[in-house]
DNA sequence: CTTAGTGCAAAGATTTTGCAACACC
DNA sequence: GGTGTTGCAAAATCTTTGCACTAAG
């Protein structure tokens, strides 16, 4: 699974490729779970609660349960960008977050950066790091 | 302020020393307060519900108020190990946390270990990282 | 005796769950 | 039509807030 290449991508297609994971595991297509796929494509980073707004017709349970579908399925990530409600994006094209405390500002970084750190912390502590699901907090260029 | 340096540290100095920051803020000292310090420096990385069995006679947002002053007052950081609560400890002596998904096992990693990082983001995105509010996810040795 | 601090109760914010009705396959 | 899904309402979890009362200085 490749999403996310292109800026403009054209969604249809990941979104077809996504409903078609879902029709090979048995699971169901329906109307709500199109429109929290679309908006979670259309979406940089959306909350649930962006992802309600842009789907108003779908209950706000309906997609939190839809998204942890989709976690479990690996298509998508949640991660925690400060002390506010998660978002959501495509496990594709892997990053690390920074979060300004200030201003919100969420800065996308090369997962290549954490390398270096990765390694280190699985020699010396055997611990495997998967740091997408917090963000590195901070403060922004303009925040000082 | 240096607290912390040895392993069975004399909780009593740092808690007078603590106090009279407060005391010279023109704050007050209650029965309250000297429990939660105690609670506070008697457990390695304690969550109000640690500290609120700790102190049973103090109730629950006296705690959060206390700590909320004691971040002001620059003694203490809370940190995010996951998707519980958080967890308070004394700024000095500074170290970053790898929080075990699976089992919830925390190992403290001195701060210079994220200082390379640090350094190269603060160069390319101009983003100053203040990553002891959250902890690093991944998994301990143990769960593999 | 003045004002900071406390307890209580209630609300806020985010997320989860139980269950009857619904709709996809 | 059977079973996976949804909506609704309620609850769970963590934290904050309003307000009358208490107590530290």
């Amino acid at each position: 699974l490749q999403y996310g290449a292109g800026v403009t991508e054209d969604f249809a297609q990941a979104v077809d490729e996504i409903l078609g994971l879902l029709r090979a595991q048995g699971r169901r297509v329906t109307t709500q779970r199109r429109a929290i796929l679309d908006a979670l494509l259309a979406h940089d980073h959306p909350t649930v609660e962006v992802l309600s707004a842009a789907a108003p017709d779908v209950e706000g349970s309906t997609i939190y349960r839809f998204l942890d579908d989709l976690e479990d399925l690996g298509v998508i990530d949640h991660t925690h960008l400060g002390h506010g409600p998660a978002v959501y994006h495509l496990v594709a094209d892997p990053h690390h977050h920074l979060a300004c405390e200030a201003c919100g500002a969420v800065i996308e970084i090369p997962a290549a950066e954490l390398a270096a750190l990765r390694d280190r912390v699985r020699e010396h502590y055997g611990f495997v790091l998967s740091p997408r699901h917090f963000a590195l907090p901070g403060r922004c260029v303009g925040c000082g």
